[in-house]
RNA sequence: GGGAGCAUAGCUCAGCUGGUUCAGAGCGCAUGCCUUACAAGCAUGAGGUCACAGGUUCGAACCCUGUUGUUCCCACCA
């Protein structure tokens, strides 16, 4: 295409330094390519360091990442939270906030040290065979190569986090922070050490906290096994539960876990329950084992479960357990760390749990101690992290009261202090801190936080400090035992649950507990926005505000907002066992960094699981190509300096200004609900309906024929504009978009242009737009159920049945435009030959070359006819009831008369209509 | 076992204080169009007993009760 040279006169922009020459549209490709542009941008945005954040005098807005684990890699979860951050962030920033958004990654105890287990075994290296300082080393290093994959990962989204502040939950302020919090915790009495019964991970080997125990229903067997009485036999009987055979007399007991008959010391049943009521005093034989142990009597036991008699194993059941502390029952371990038997299991010794569970249901049977076996289903504990099956294990472990702390916790999410989206999740945290038991914080790890509490004997008792440094702990060491020698000083082993360091992350990542008085923590800190999941509500959320109370007196955040979980198009929760997660890198790579966040973002509202379907990413991508496309035809306009603006196009400019301000009011609710997918929707709207399919046909010049400079100006600032409104969803696309609208001054970036806001505007102009579309659809509508051919020119005449259209109209151009009319007729003659249709109270006739079916035209006008007086007279019933007439407000009853005008006046048009046509 | 939520078009979801946003949106579908920005497009259209049954009200998708289905959370029933 040519393009003629076009003088450029200076504007008061100032922005703008130079209105381009608009471009021959030959120069810019015909189909979006978001590759080159993501990575240009997103390039120049960390050069220009346009992410980070100072303290200033500008109000801040901080959210902090809920960090990843530091050996994971991107999965659709993170792509949802992060474009969900990202957009918050970037609103803020361009409504003048000084946003920071702070990037980490998290050491995940338990995780990583089985990474870094496993790559050991690859080299041939056993990790029994290191020391803690080796093996922390390889750890290290394995930290340094292979983490924080994930945040470059971020980097390919979009993600405007501040990258100079990356931290990480076990560097150096962070580690310190959690040892000085321990300590603190520690000195106020609320954190102790004890010997508890414990969630036992077998695989790990480590205790691990109630949370992080997942109850799966499995198929098992309920195994009744015969305990034989021990001395005198009691006869069997219709009212007692005793049975007989040659060996004896016996009661039975049903239990899932067969092997842990080794471990029994008693069996309970209920001391009303008639059918044991001999029994009391009695001993029963242990099957296979053969020890003899007491038949106690508590109400605990449920009598109507199995045979109403429970083996009591105190080592390995929490219930157990404290029937035995409450017994005075002896306990028996049989397991040892990793679920094999012990010494204690007898000839079972060194089998592994579920072997030794076969085996001994093998020798049962053989035995004739099994009465019977039945299928069974319950629901056996996992561990989060490995899945092992959990042990429960009586174990000396670390523990922080929670009762005072929770009580806080819980107050400010009631008040509203912490608001919640959705807030139906304030019921489950409430439940929760009602019920909160003490927090087991220790780990029997390496990797992480090792806990600053050091033994030492004294009068042949051994005695515990807690301190920051080892040099401090012997110092209270020896205020006790003045001549402790130094290597006499033992360190406590375990290290502290990864939460226990998460849990102060929006404090520590501004160095807010070893300097509470920091200019950043007092800046940045309450943080305003945390983005999280649903499943981490108890982990991390709770925690946070629970620290957020103790360290700083104030909540850690304002507003949290629910995700939901990102499930695959069956509903089935997306995860790599069942590789049914699309890789988002993939996807970025096809849709474009904008069309998967658009894709996510359109159906995800909060705490909605989302149903995720690749074809929605499609549907951003194409959205990216429609505004690439809308850019291609502006940018290939002429533009006349000599045209003056004509009335049809100031009025298009009056009407999109118009409606712009409407939508944002929209968007503006949207965004302080926290409705991102409607808001979304709104300015996907604006942009393709109202922009793109409304505004640019009506002024669009003929082929050939420039565009007014007045027109082509106010073009651009509504493009600049509307991209400024998407630019928090779809980063890339718009910057690259608005840096093609007009020549910008180096180092210019939409991401720090002003966000638009709502401003007053006219409803009178947008209802008389809305009057022009049902106009124009309506010829529209007539054209392809007739098969008019779109070029042939109708015309149109306005017959208004209540006056209301009689003076011409502002969008009349605009109709004639549009629907392709060569003359627009208000209030004249009904003119003969004509086929008609009804916007709202306006009768439309249109003259027709072709024959008009007579016998179809009549049928829809008696249809609408009949579906008119329907209307009406469910509109006169109403009317009729003086009940309604008295309780309803005048306005809904003004809107019933008016109701009833207007189908009254419909049904006299239609009338006549059907008269001229049977004429 | 206890608790919470959800049920509206083929799919995913809006629908705020019961009445002018009252039956909506996007996608999908159908029909016709390669109309000089875009077929990753344009235009037009069809689609719903608002889960079911009662109740309150002049009036119910909306409030109440029950039923069914479904999802999630919590809990130590062997």
């Amino acid at each position: 295409m040519q393009q003629s040279k076009i003088c450029i006169f200076a504007v008061s922009n100032p922005f703008v330094t130079n209105i381009t020459n608009p471009s021959p549209m030959s120069t810019i490709a015909p189909k979006y390519d978001p590759r080159a542009v993501e990575e240009k941008w997103y390039r120049f945005w960390l050069e220009k360091k346009l992410f980070h954040s100072e303290p200033d005098h500008r109000k801040a807005y901080t959210v902090v990442i809920p960090p990843p684990n530091v050996t994971g890699v991107l999965h659709m979860g993170h792509m949802l939270n992060n474009t969900i951050q990202d957009v918050l962030v970037r609103r803020a920033r361009m409504s003048g906030r000084n946003a920071c958004w702070v990037p980490g990654t998290d050491h995940a105890s338990i995780a990583t040290e089985a990474k870094v287990v496993n790559m050991l075994k690859e080299q041939g290296i056993d990790k029994r065979t290191l020391t803690r300082e080796q093996f922390m080393e390889h750890a290290w290093q394995w930290k340094e190569e292979h983490g924080g994959i994930i945040l470059k990962q971020l980097r390919r989204l979009g993600a405007s986090c501040d990258w100079d502040r990356t931290a990480f939950t076990m560097d150096p302020i962070r580690y310190e922070s959690v040892i000085q919090v321990f300590v603190d915790l520690y000195n106020k009495g609320l954190i102790y050490r004890g010997a508890r019964m414990v969630n036992w991970d077998p695989k790990a080997l480590t205790a691990v906290s109630d949370e992080e125990v997942i109850y799966k229903e499995s198929h098992s067997k309920l195994f009744y096994l015969r305990y034989y009485i021990d001395g005198t036999p009691i006869a069997a009987s219709e009212q007692n539960a005793v049975k007989e055979n040659e060996k004896g007399s016996y009661i039975i007991v049903a239990t899932t876990r067969p092997e842990t008959i080794l471990g029994d010391t008693a069996v309970c049943v209920h001391p009303d329950d008639p059918r044991y009521s001999q029994l009391k005093g009695c001993r029963v034989i242990v099957p296979a084992v053969g020890r003899s142990v007491p038949v106690i009597m508590d109400e605990y036991v449920d009598r109507e479960f199995g045979t109403g008699a429970l083996k009591i194993t105190p080592a390995h059941d929490i219930n157990d357990y404290n029937l035995g502390l409450k017994h005075q029952l002896e306990t028996i371990d049989i397991f040892n760390d990793n679920g094999t038997l012990n010494e204690k299991g007898g000839s079972y010794a060194g089998m592994d749990r579920f072997a030794c569970r076969k085996q001994i249901v093998k020798d049962l049977e053989e035995a004739g101690l099994i009465e019977k076996i039945e299928d069974y289903t319950n629901k056996v504990g996992h561990s989060e992290r490995t899945d092992a099956v959990i042990e429960p294990k009586l174990s000396t472990q670390w523990f922080l009261k929670m009762t005072d702390i929770a009580g806080r916790a819980l107050q400010v999410v009631e008040d509203d202090t912490i608001r919640f989206h959705p807030a139906k999740f304030k019921n489950t945290y409430r439940h929760w801190l009602e019920n909160i038991k003490d927090w087991c914080i220790s780990r029997q790890l390496w990797w992480g936080q090792r806990i600053p509490a050091y033994y030492f004997e004294h009068d042949g008792k051994t005695c515990t400090v807690v301190a920051v440094t080892r040099e401090e702990a012997l110092k209270q060491a020896r205020a006790v035992s003045p001549d402790l020698a130094d290597d006499k000083l033992q360190q406590d082993d375990d290290v502290l649950d990864t939460w226990f360091s998460s849990w102060l992350w929006p404090i520590s990542l501004f160095d807010g507990i070893r300097h509470p008085d920091n200019e950043e923590i007092r800046y940045y800190y309450p943080t305003d926005d945390l983005i999280t999941a649903p499943d981490i509500i108890f982990f991390w959320v709770a925690r946070m505000i629970m620290a957020g109370e103790e360290y700083r007196g104030q909540v850690p955040f304002h507003n949290v907002y629910f995700t939901g979980i990102v499930r695959d198009k069956l509903g089935c929760k997306m995860s790599k066992s069942l590789g049914n997660s699309p890789d988002p890198i993939a996807l970025i790579d096809r849709y474009g960094a904008d069309g998967v966040r658009m894709g996510m973002l359109l159906t995800a509202p909060a705490g909605n699981d989302l149903p995720f379907d690749e074809a929605i990413c499609e549907q951003g991508r194409n959205f990216s190509n429609k505004i690439w496309n809308a850019l291609r035809l502006v940018k290939g306009w002429q533009v006349s300096d000599e045209m003056k603006q004509s009335a049809d196009n100031a009025t298009a400019v009056e009407w999109i200004e118009q409606r712009i301000a409407c939508v944002l009011a929209d968007i503006e609710r949207d965004f302080d609900e926290y409705r991102l997918s409607e808001a979304l929707m709104a300015a996907y709207k604006l942009i393709w309906d109202d922009f793109c399919s409304w505004y640019l046909e009506m002024i669009k010049p003929a082929y050939g024929s420039p565009v007014d400079r007045e027109t082509y100006i106010a073009t651009l600032t509504v493009f600049e504009r509307l991209m400024c409104i998407l630019h928090p969803f779809m980063p890339f696309v718009t910057e690259e978009v608005w840096h093609s609208l007009r020549e910008r001054c180096d180092g210019a970036t939409i991401m720090l242009q002003h966000y638009p806001h709502s401003v007053f505007f006219d409803p009178r102009t947008l209802s008389e737009f809305d009057t022009a579309k049902d106009l124009i659809a309506g010829v529209r509508n007539l054209r392809n159920s007739k098969n008019l051919p779109p070029k042939e020119p109708l015309q149109l005449t306005l017959h208004p049945t209540d006056g209301s259209c009689a003076a011409e109209g502002r969008f009349d151009g605009i109709i004639c435009k549009l629907a392709n009319l060569s003359a627009l007729k208000r209030n004249a003659d009904k003119p003969e030959g004509t086929v008609n249709f009804m916007v709202g109270t306006i009768e439309c006739y249109i003259p027709l070359s072709s024959k008009v079916d007579t016998e179809a035209e009549l049928k829809r006008l008696h249809d609408e006819l009949h579906y008119a007086e329907g209307f009406l007279a469910s509109v006169m019933k109403k009317l009729a009831n003086e009940k309604f007439i008295n309780g309803a407000p005048a306005q809904v009853v003004a809107n019933e008369r008016k109701k009833q005008a207007d189908a009254e006046s419909k049904i006299a048009a239609l009338k006549n209509q059907i008269e001229a046509i049977g004429k």
